[in-house]
DNA sequence: CGGCATCCGTCATGATACTG
DNA sequence: CAGTATCATGACGGATGCCG
């Protein structure tokens, strides 16, 4: 839906079993789910165990019905997560980490770490060529 | 530049080793970076070695010079790749990853991977979900 | 060759309002 | 409480053309 790769990368770019970019393909389409701006952070809320709609809302601070309901949707789709309506007179529904879900939540987590590790760093490079070419340029 | 988080998730979600969401802030600036279009593919590019402009640009495949200078320079501010440029005759300039960019190149590894492993279940699921729902709904 | 600037289309995201 | 529908916007990405 959001994105209709082709190729994305030299098709001779094999034979090194370190980073099998020829899939680009749904490496891609993995990227774009975690990629988007909400998905990563609402896995990382089912962490502890299932959770309600309005819960999650509130967990994740910033987003909104229309992205909450959206990305929990996407991840349904993708089966991460899964979600349990309860009958009851006040509606409950009820989202959870499937298995390949937690599964991802482990990729992510490491991701996360990387970037707890390394995002002092970052700023640091990043500040550092602000300083030199973002207003004064080399002279 | 693409994003100015302010807080992302509940501040008293932490208490748990697991996943320090409340640093969502970088964790999400990371993400930008990956979860852009053409970043990964980039650094993945790079893995073997240095490797030039244009010859960067075959390897994408897709990306347009706007996108792969860009890509670049954002990397480059980011400290994950370096730029080095040889004042010859015919214009020469490569990059190469730096030792930030390859510890990242494993954690984007990993991320590979685990599509590489899940995408068969994961489009299962996404099969699964448009037969139901995707226009019939459950009668 | 390597790179930057501009115009422009698309689409994801967010705000708001309404329904079951 | 949970979710949908609509509208507006702004970031993202692509194409083109010019400069070092």
């Amino acid at each position: 839906m959001t994105t209709e790769i082709v190729s994305l990368v030299t098709p001779g770019a094999d034979a090194c079993g370190r980073l099998p970019v020829e899939h680009g393909e749904f490496v891609r389409q993995i990227l774009d789910r975690v990629g988007d701006k909400w998905s990563l952070l609402v896995i990382a809320n089912l962490h502890d165990g299932p959770r309600r709609y309005t819960d999650l809302q509130q967990a994740v601070t910033g987003i909104s019905q229309r992205m909450l309901t959206l990305t929990l949707r996407q991840l349904g789709e993708d089966g991460l997560i899964a979600r349990t309506a309860y009958a009851e007179v006040p509606p409950r529904v009820e989202y959870a980490l499937t298995p390949l879900g937690e599964s991802f939540l482990q990729v992510a987590t490491s991701l996360v770490q990387w970037a707890s590790t390394h995002h002092g760093e970052i700023r640091e490079h990043r500040a550092l060529a602000l300083a030199r070419g973002g207003h004064g340029e080399t002279s």
